[in-house]
DNA sequence: AAATAACACCTAACATGTTACACGCTAGCT
DNA sequence: AGCTAGCGTGTAACATGTTAGGTGTTATTT
């Protein structure tokens, strides 16, 4: 594992630093948000840290911070385990999604310029090929890459961090469901009607198109539930 | 400082656990909230730890969490301030609450329990006292218990949470702008016209009623930055 | 005198040793 | 047999030692 391959700061704007916990964390967000980690498995931060090349230093300090993102469950004392579903964070989660979203979209469609509307359009099309040819993995990668986009749309600094942080859960959620996923074209036009609605700059279309479209994961979720009720909490 | 007082788990409900990195971190974010840290101000982990009774990992692991929630800045292998204020983060801040408040104001209104009422008039009743007596403080901190029960009202487990972390920023800055408010009154009765509409179940006025009071804080702002530059950034 | 390069200092980042506590197990008591 | 108390084990929490790199200063060169 590199070492922090350039920490360069011009004393009033962090430019770029990638430290050994920030590379850490990001593999084991990874790790878990695409369920190569199992909810409810254990953690074993020494395991982790000999695996990298590193010590336990930055693996806790990883740990911490996704602890704090509510992806792992820390027992002091005890064990650090892979954060199971719990219904109710889930339910959160939606509910805050949904809020930053729906609110983010109208501003976007407000302010949206032809060259973003260009990148979008580049997007869906990119989504209608991996549609076609059933690639779920990559439509998935499209499908947040759009949104994060929406959210830069909405011309506000740091706002895309923040809403991708509180999908954590929904992401994760949304891996599982991809192999029950058998809405990829549903989903694809829905996409579609949202991007139209931005472009004829309709906030209050935008943001029910949106509204409908996120609204459409609680369904799943609850057949998900009954197929692998080990994901989750009591 | 106290050890871990009690870190009591059931394995599957963490019922309580403070351990000394929780304590510090809650000890300096009040510290950053309050202003008893100025903006740009160095926090030197070593003497913070020497001061608190506890070695450099709690503060460091406190200090990143803070880091995380925006209230300091680390610079790598430099060192570690309180965070300035930045116009653009706070406007990012000010665009999450509001989307954040309304909506969870949207399901209050639609769920709300007598009980409920009863506690945010007892609550009103306290901040007209406040405010006869011109008790700055008092009626800041009974401001925040109101949104928070209204964050709660809206029956989603962990919202409460969320909101007040991303509120950091905004109360960090209401904070600062308590001795120039001369509209505590005023404040009194947005806040009188938010319940009314809760009470009478009606989603819409209470949203509306809310981002009306929620946008207020920005002409106080500009204010604030002309009368102390030196609190922020760039 | 101005520009630049070398260097010393200070800090966060990282490594590793130590402690305390949650939990499971077992033995002993009722 | 069932229940409780004590003990052993393993982990996170905490303490402390070490390293590397950013910054400011100073010396040197033009």
């Amino acid at each position: 594992m590199q070492v922090h391959s350039s920490g360069k700061i011009f004393r009033e704007q962090k430019v770029v630093s990638v430290t050994r916990k920030d590379q850490v964390y990001t593999i084991l967000r990874q790790a878990i948000i695409s369920s190569q980690l199992s909810p409810g498995e254990a953690i074993r931060k020494e395991i982790v840290a000999a695996q990298l090349g590193v010590s336990r230093t930055p693996v806790s300090d990883a740990i911490n911070r996704l602890a704090d993102e509510g992806l792992v469950e820390i027992y002091p004392q005890t064990g650090t385990f892979v954060a199971r579903l719990w219904l109710d964070k889930i339910e959160t989660a939606q509910f805050v999604r949904l809020a930053l979203e729906t609110a983010a979209i109208r501003r976007a469609a407000e302010r949206i310029t032809p060259d973003t509307l260009t990148l979008f359009r580049q997007n869906l099309e990119q989504q209608r090929r991996a549609a076609e040819r059933l690639d779920f993995e990559q439509f998935y990668e499209l499908d947040e890459a759009l949104h994060d986009m929406i959210c830069d749309a909405a011309g506000l600094v740091g706002l895309r961090e923040i809403a991708s942080k509180e999908r954590s859960q929904i992401d994760r959620v949304r891996r599982l469901l991809l192999h029950y996923e058998t809405r990829m074209m549903e989903t694809l036009i829905e996409h579609e009607a949202i991007i139209e609605a931005i472009a004829e700059k309709d906030p209050e279309r935008a943001a029910r198109t949106m509204e409908a479209h996120i609204l459409q994961m609680g369904k799943l979720l609850m057949h998900l539930r009954e197929k692998r009720p080990e994901l989750f909490g009591s």
